[in-house]
DNA sequence: TATTTAGTTTAATCGCGATTGAACAAAAAA
DNA sequence: TTTTTTGTTCAATCGCGATTAAACTAAATA
C-alpha cells in the first residue's frame, strides 16, 4: 500500500471513529481527537499536531482534550513546554462495564414500573418481568465470562 | 400504596423513562411516550390521553408518534375516528441485538485501523487486538446464551 | 529584560434538532 | 348540508451545545 492511501484511508477512519463516538455521546472533536489517536503511525502527539491535522481552533482542542483527560480516555505527557498526549488503553472491558450500567438502570426501570401497576399480571407486566429475567441471565453469564478471560 | 402516590410515582417514571430513551438518541418526547405507555394502568391509550397527560402539543405528538409506529417501537389501533396507542412488545433480546451491532462497529473500525498501521506491533495494535478478541469471545459467549433462552 | 512559543479563557456565533401554534384536511355527527 | 371532532402539516421559534477568534497568561529562550 502507498504511503499517501495509506494517510487518506486514515483520515476516513478518523471521522468514522469521529461518528461512532458520537453515537455514543460524544462531542464531535472529541471522537475525532480520540480517532487520530487511534490510527496515526506516531501514537503520541504534541497539542499543534493535533489541532494541525484536524484543522480545529486551539480553543476547542483545548477544552476537548482537557475533558477527555480527566475522564481518563487519554494521557497527557509534559515535555518542555509541551503536552504531548496519547490513548489512554483502558481495561478491556470498558464497553461491557458500560452496557452493564445500562442493563442495570434499564432493570431498576422496569423493576420499579411494575412496582407501580395495580395489576401484576398485566400485559405489559408480565413482558418487563421478562426482560428483567434475561437481563439477570445475561449478567451472570458475563460474569461466568470474565473470569474465564481474566484467568487465562 | 395510594392512589395518587401511584400516580405521582408514575409521573416521575415517566420521566425516567425519557431521560434514559433521550440518553440512547431518541427524542425526549419519545421517550416520555414510550414511558407513559409502559407504566400507565390502562395500557392502550388515545391520542388525546397522551397529549393531555404528557402536556405536549398535537403537532409534536402527532410526529413523533408516527416515528414511534415505524419503528414499531409503538402499535397503532383505530377504532371510530379515534386513535388509540399501546407499546409494541419487541423480541426480548432487542437490547443486546442493539449492543452486538454497536460491537460488530467497533470491532470493524479497530480492524481497520490495525490495517492501516505500518507497525502492527505497535502499542494501540497490540491493544486493539486485544479488545477484538474479547469482543468475539463475547459474541460466542451471548450465542450460546441465546439458543439456550430460546429452548426454555 | 524583551521576545517568542504554547496553551487557556471567554464572549460571540453558528447550526440544528425539538417543539409549538395555527391553519388545514378528512370523516363522523347533527 | 353544516358542524364538530380528530389528527396532520408546516412555518416559525426556542434553546442549547459545539466551535471559533482573539485577547490573555505563563514559561522558555534570546
Amino acid at each position: 500500500m502507498l504511503d499517501n492511501e495509506r494517510l487518506s484511508g486514515q483520515d476516513q477512519l478518523i471521522d468514522r471513529f469521529g461518528s461512532y463516538f458520537e453515537s455514543i455521546g460524544f462531542q464531535p472533536i472529541a471522537g475525532r481527537i480520540i480517532g487520530l489517536l487511534s490510527v496515526s503511525d506516531r501514537e503520541e502527539l504534541s497539542f499543534d499536531e493535533i489541532i494541525n491535522r484536524l484543522k480545529i481552533s486551539k480553543g476547542s482542542a483545548s477544552v476537548v482534550l482537557r475533558r477527555l483527560v480527566s475522564e481518563c480516555r487519554v494521557a497527557v505527557v509534559e515535555s518542555g513546554r509541551r503536552h504531548y498526549y496519547k490513548l489512554n488503553q483502558q481495561n478491556l472491558f470498558e464497553l461491557l462495564d458500560e452496557f452493564e450500567r445500562m442493563c442495570d438502570s434499564v432493570r431498576y426501570l422496569l423493576n420499579t414500573t411494575i412496582d407501580l401497576k395495580t395489576d401484576k399480571e398485566s400485559s405489559n407486566a408480565k413482558y418487563f418481568n421478562q426482560i428483567i429475567n434475561t437481563i439477570d441471565r445475561y449478567k451472570t453469564n458475563m460474569a461466568t465470562m470474565r473470569q474465564a478471560v481474566q484467568t487465562i
